[in-house]
DNA sequence: TATGAATGAGCATTCATTCAT
DNA sequence: GATGAATGAATGCTCATTCAT
């Protein structure tokens, strides 16, 4: 179950991604996903115990995917408000890219009853959050009476949910921008210092 | 497909719910829901057109517990935050007492792939607050400046997400309380009307 | 599971003697049977709960069979030892003509690790014998010091290994008129009462 | 193919009967087998053509304990009836002690089709109790009137069927004794001369 | 000799759905 | 409306065997 080898790992994961995304998890086969990744049946089992085994790594790589495109945009920006409108932006296109992705990793989670595993897979990304809100704090931009962990849970759920509520479940009565911009407002008047 | 019958329609949406409760989705076979129903096999096609017909029927049903159980709480209650301590109560009670079927509407809408149908069904919801919100304007004990649709439905997203967290995703580093009062502050920062 | 319904246990039962006989337990497969009854694959289940559930009804079968001939071919004799003949005669008889069947009764039962079928399934056949014994016992034509039910079954034990390592061993240095003389006389002089 | 080598073939054939003993033969795959001898999935097929060529070793492996431990035991013993003695004593203790293996044996042998294998690696065995036979008669211990090759394949028959009726049919109506006592005064009683 | 990653054929079993009664 | 026996397509997974190193 290595991540390692020559690759293997990875090309039946990308394999798995590209064939689900389109076709459903419930629609793909074990052996859909080998005959795109060119290798054998029972290769499939040297690198995943199961079928379900996909999905936990399946949405690892997504969130990585997002945790990883935000930190590179979030470059030489300085306040907590400009990092917010990355988050934002970058969560939007993110989920216009890959919503299918996020449809599988909701189902194949939930299926699996390892909805817990969502936690797991994101805390990396609940910490370093919790840290850029704790700088905040310290630079008087946001205020200081809040729980840390569950805020930045919680900002990061908001975000992901209204772009899921625009993208997956097809509720475009407004604009993106008016999604983009009554999140970010929502966010911002919830913690702003007042003045 | 109608709900009318001698009620076996809710007999065997009922027994669908408690094997899936107890079970999981995709372990529950419609052979195991007409056992429970007592019913014959051919007959739950005389009221679901498949399998798949049961999980909206299913949310359905789960919304509008929650909702009734809303509004019956909410009489007498006069301020906006009072009918926002009563949703966020509520929302926490039914999640942990109905959180396998909560689970089910994720991974059998997600399956289905019709996640778009959540909205449906959550429209009544999400009307009647939207109400509650214009009249909180009314009375100002809100500010104005605010999206009205996409604002209860944020809100209501963000209680739901708040309690399953606590209970679907195990995650209980704080206790219940915690929860309940970082979300019911969060949002009151967020909308009350600066004095 | 019930041997009734309008003969497809039946059907199925004897496909399987036939199709197992002929390739051996572990080649055949459920299809290759359901093709020769004539049933869906799923039609099986409906009356073998597995495909190990077969071998001991196909070992029932073989058993009666066996204990149906013989009872039959008894009639009118009235010696012990003209019965015991009636018995070698008929083991072999039977075990020539169903010698495949016996293997995968041997195979199929170990397997199954539940060897101790083959106990319940001769349960009749002992007891019958038993009774046979009792009866010659009071005609004394057999001694009386012996252990009823362990003589009962190693009569039969002695009887079917002396034919089953004449056809199905292999071992043919002898006629089987021997081994049949050899296994009456062995039995005989061990339980004859002395004149 | 060579018994010889570094003692690898020892060592995986030892490893096969412990972890079959365990799992049973169909629940045991060739990965088992190399993971508790300690050597790679390939080189099992150094030392044996095939799983299915692992059965005759087992069984060869299990008459020779058997066989040399009736050797051993009956050292200084003149009679033939002490030594059929030893032959039950010895008989039970090991098909006690080895009962998984011996069924393991059965069914392999049968899916194999290859039964008559059996009587190969028995010979040697059959071959001794004929000798001894021999000598009994010429002792005038027991008669004389019998077919050498036949009885002592009968004897030997007898008394394995005797202690797996007990021990793996699980038929312990009786205690062991009375098995043990049984089958020593059925073959006494058909053999011994006449005084 | 020894390795162990890779192979890929093979199959029991499940279960949603139908339909004659 | 109600039944439940019958259907048969569909697939995750195993595992004996091979072979390049």
């Amino acid at each position: 179950m290595g991540k390692s080898s020559d690759g293997k790992y990875d090309i039946i994961l990308h394999a798995a991604i590209d064939v689900i995304s389109e076709k459903g998890l419930d629609k793909t086969s074990i052996s859909d996903i080998v005959k795109k990744a060119g290798v054998a049946q029972g290769t499939f089992y040297l690198y995943f115990s199961s079928k379900n085994a996909l999905i936990p790594a399946i949405a690892d790589n997504l969130l990585t995917i997002t945790f990883e495109s935000v930190k590179e945009k979030i470059q030489g920006k300085e306040t907590f408000w400009s990092i917010l409108e990355v988050m934002i932006d970058e969560t939007f296109r993110i989920t216009k890219e890959y919503k299918n992705i996020i449809i599988l990793c909701y189902s194949g989670l939930a299926i699996d009853h390892s909805m817990e595993k969502w936690e797991a897979i994101y805390q990396p990304y609940y910490d370093w959050l919790e840290n850029i809100i704790k700088k905040a704090i310290q630079q008087n931009e946001i205020i200081s009476d809040i729980n840390l962990k569950w805020t930045a849970k919680t900002i990061i759920n908001l975000v992901e949910n209204a772009s899921e509520r625009f993208y997956i479940s097809q509720v475009q009565d407004d604009t993106i921008e008016v999604y983009k911009i009554e999140v970010f407002n929502f966010i911002k008047r919830s913690l702003i210092t007042p003045s």
